[in-house]
DNA sequence: TCAGATAAAATCGCGC
DNA sequence: GCGCGATTTTATCTGA
């Protein structure tokens, strides 16, 4: 059998098993979004929760990024 | 303790624990994209691929029989 | 004053006014593309043959050889 | 001659003569981007400053997004 | 040419 | 079911 076909077949399945698990994962958080739903948690205020948690990382990215540019442009 | 409280943090840090996983495959795609390229694979031909193949055959026609129609009507 | 400032001034208000004319465009876009969904014509579809006509011959033939050749090593 | 055919073919040339006239100004912006940059101006740092310029708004609409997500929250 | 950053487009999920 | 807003994915661009 050509190796080439083989390599391409494992590569293709292995990104197929990995969009798989990805998207057993976004499923299993929607489902936990919607379990927080029945108990009165609000996904939408609940993801916003989330970003908010995450945006300290993000802001302080961005904060250095701006300071890097504004000393390379003087 | 107040147990609302005490359960939204349960659901918020599992979603966050979540999120990881799911960033942590993500990354893994991209790896195993960039070294597909490295083999010769196009990872833009590749992305086509799966999502033929993750595409119910049925509507794969259906689209494909509507571009032609549009094609051969211009 | 300073003529340094003032053509900066002026390349950063030209750029502004371009930006607007170029949302502009597309927000026409986006109205043409619904009218044309009311009339029963499917935006990804038409997009789509927007995409094809755009793409070079040769170029689309090239893409959709290389397609079939991974999908038929599969 | 059949009408829905003709009526494809003015909606796609009509998208088509938008997308000219959009890909133009995108043309247009670079030649002017690429100009200032020989005057020794960074496009890296006008872009920037062009997104500063721009934030205010969507800043305050940010603002006045998390405002109205918190008193619904509450 | 390539990786990293930016912007554009497509998709998804909510509310009406 | 439809439009709208948010998220995710794709394509483009710039600098190394």
């Amino acid at each position: 059998m050509d190796m080439t076909n083989n390599r391409l077949k494992t590569i293709v399945e292995r990104l197929e098993r990995m969009e798989e698990e990805k998207q057993a994962i976004v499923d299993d958080i929607k489902e936990i979004m919607k379990e927080a739903k029945g108990e009165g948690f609000e996904p939408k205020i609940l993801k916003k929760v989330l970003a908010l948690r995450k945006m300290p990382h993000d802001e302080r990215e961005r904060l250095e990024l701006l300071v890097a540019t504004y000393m390379a442009a003087l």
